[in-house]
DNA sequence: CGAGCTACCTTAGCGCCGATAAGGGCTTAG
DNA sequence: CTAAGCCCTTATCGGCGCTAAGGTAGCTCG
């Protein structure tokens, strides 16, 4: 019905495991992606998937670390100046942890491995040229990074478990919470894409004021 | 051995069910935290529970509602002004995600109810009165949250899986990431207080350059 | 006073989970 | 042709969230 056609199963290998788990991501969850779920996708019995993993949690480590290098660091074009392209950065890595059914919760609870340093290296090389520090880039670049997971993890619960009521809604507790609710009629929920520009925008005048704070320190 | 004197067990209600359970958090941690342990803990089968509550989620709602609660909003004193209240309270949040294990993910996994609705209004408060939109101003608070829950979502989960290797040791990719060795050789590592202290910077600066670009638009 | 109702807990058990133990067939090296 | 080892199988373990069904203490009301 499903996998192999004869009776010798499959072919695994550890990258192929890790790309049919997030594609079945997509479709069950994180919370529905059992490692028996995924050994009848890949038509084997689940013992079989212990061969290539020691356990569940090494194989969620790969899975976000094939996510994160499928999007390559893309580099700043000739054209861009380091405030474009941190929040082009920004944008990318929303879109990137957005592109799988709870994908900031799956980068969110793993650690980085020696990959992912590398990548690191890569974004912090146009800040460092742009005058900060590398310490000061790296905490720039990690503060981006948890803004963007808190959003994003936020976006995804919101769509895992669709709230009841927020204060826009007449009934409720409008009454209680004027400003909250004049807020949310004005600028919309606070998972919109206006709501995450203002939070990259926020962090990139945030480093602006930390690189003039420096260079005049230093003159 | 445990928890009741007699054969009648227990005297249970949700509140008192949720502060035994966020206690048990620090000791077994997120993953541990079962059903079962728990009402162990109170000297009752595991069945018991769910004559209070729906199922495990909502238990777990509660409790990150008891855990966010129990530290009211502080209101700015009278000789702070915005961005150091601002501040301040980004550090307290980030004290309170931290005062029980696992505390971050906790939060994280649940949906704000109206008790956090109510929090938050008192929070808007102040920043409208420095001249920020409602809009702004809640965009401001939840950019915040969002890099503080990020910060300390991985101060955590770095406490439940220390790392392996960072390129400082002096084996391993430092040879690959210069940059990167150099940024924690100088600033330490990225979960360091000083770490947090230049995002929040950031985003107050960020705030800062809100408040100034809204005043110079409408004057 | 006693019948019945409700609140709160019990025992029993279902279907699922991650993980281990032990073994068997295919492929390859000597 | 045999030995090694890779990669999968079947069988099973302990534990999970949760449901079903039943019992008991205490209150209400005729």
């Amino acid at each position: 019905m499903e996998g192999r056609t004869g009776s010798r199963p499959a072919g695994l290998d550890r990258a192929s495991v890790a790309a049919t788990a997030l594609a079945l991501l997509d479709e069950v969850g994180l919370d529905g992606l059992t490692v028996r779920r995924l050994a009848a996708e890949l038509g084997v019995q689940s013992p079989a998937l212990y061969w290539h993993f020691r356990n569940k949690q090494e194989l969620l480590d790969l899975m976000a670390q094939e996510l994160q290098v499928a999007m390559r660091t893309s580099s700043p074009r000739d054209d861009e100046s380091w405030p474009q392209w941190t929040a082009r950065r920004a944008r990318e890595r929303r879109q990137l942890l957005l592109s799988r059914r709870d994908g900031a919760r799956l980068v969110a609870g793993t650690r980085p491995g020696p990959a992912i340093a590398r990548q690191a290296e890569a974004e912090l090389q146009p800040l460092v040229s742009a005058g900060f520090t590398p310490a000061q880039a790296l905490r720039s670049i990690t503060a981006i990074g948890h803004y963007v997971t808190g959003f994003v993890m936020e976006e995804q619960s919101a769509r895992r478990r669709p709230q009841p009521d927020l204060p826009t809604s007449p009934g409720s507790a409008i009454q209680n919470t004027p400003t909250l609710a004049a807020a949310i009629r004005e600028g919309g929920p606070p998972e919109s894409n206006e709501a995450f520009e203002q939070g990259v925008a926020m962090l990139i005048d945030g480093m602006q004021a930390l690189l003039q704070r420096t260079a005049s320190r230093q003159h």
